[in-house]
DNA sequence: ACAAACTTTCAGAAACTTTTGAAAATATGA
DNA sequence: TCATATTTTCAAAAGTTTCTGAAAGTTTGT
């Protein structure tokens, strides 16, 4: 396979995995891009080889940023801004993991604190299984927190290296 | 807080997150409400408790049924069928990692197999930064596809108890 | 201060996803 | 078998997200 094909096909096919994992198609193509830019790209680079508006563009690159996945890159005698991604896809990962935690699991276990202490009745079956439903599934996104915490901190090689101890 | 308060809380927050993790929001939403129904209901009782459809509610009970999380229940001497969740957090959430993993891991990793072996010089910086790109993806994606099969595999205690004496 | 180079914004258009509801299909019991 | 209850399908409508492109805004060098 030639080297333009399979760059093709890594970014489309990063663009659709995107998807599944709430990242908008345009995002995730923009950054399977960068991911495989081996120097700092334009605007406009990314415009022409993505075939997408500038407006588009724009938001997207401005997302990534957001999320800590690419970085500005400003050149010296340069008038236009650079674009470079993290390469490290531990780091990728992490960062990753890191901003969805606190997008979505930490409000999460919040409102379920909120809701585990309900009035009424513990014997009451209605009671009982809203409340024991809520209880473990709290319990099961603390664990998750608190696993999630530990791997942000990790290193990649000590990380692999003691998960595949510990899964024999 | 009262129950139906409670209920409808619940309800509706697990509906916006399951959005954020690709599922539609009135598939969770009936997943939630069949997750603190203490009996089995029908899908009448659904259709009037979110206030859908009945093709909505058909669809995405069988979406449902599909991903292993609800299952049919057939009560000798009625006409009608009921349905009941999985109330296990743990087993509902093997069930999602399992089929995530099979939808859409797998088909990835085996897509970087095929791309990496590119075509060219591995002096190219454009390759070699191609290679090594999709190389340390495949290395990543295959741990986790590892960790993500023993976890399957495990039972919840095991797995809690041991996490947490691993990550000290 | 000005003009050129470049970036950002945002209203409307296009694309995509979800929902509805009525009709078709199927199952049940007399 | 037939009438009725129940489930399933699917085309069209509603809703949502993403994208475009032109206009407004900003920065830079002279």
């Amino acid at each position: 396979m030639k080297l333009t094909e399979a760059k093709e096909a890594f970014i489309s096919n990063w663009g659709a995995f995107g998807t599944h994992w709430g990242i908008n198609r345009t995002m995730a193509q923009i950054h399977a891009l960068l991911m495989v830019s081996p120097d700092p790209i334009t605007q406009d680079d990314i415009m022409q080889q993505l075939d997408i508006s500038r407006g588009n563009t724009n938001m997207n690159i401005r997302e990534l940023i957001d999320w800590g996945l690419v970085e500005r890159v400003i050149k010296p005698g340069e008038r236009k801004e650079f674009f470079v991604a993290e390469k490290d896809i531990w780091k990728v990962m992490k960062q990753i993991v890191k901003e969805r935690k606190k997008r979505e699991l930490e409000p999460m276990l919040q409102l379920l604190d909120k809701l585990e202490d309900v009035e009424g009745d513990k014997k009451d079956k209605h009671v009982k299984t809203f409340v024991d439903t809520v209880g473990s599934i709290k319990k099961l996104g603390r664990q998750a927190d608190k696993t999630l915490d530990m791997m942000i901190r990790a290193d990649e090689n000590w990380f692999i290296g003691n998960v595949l101890k510990f899964f024999k």
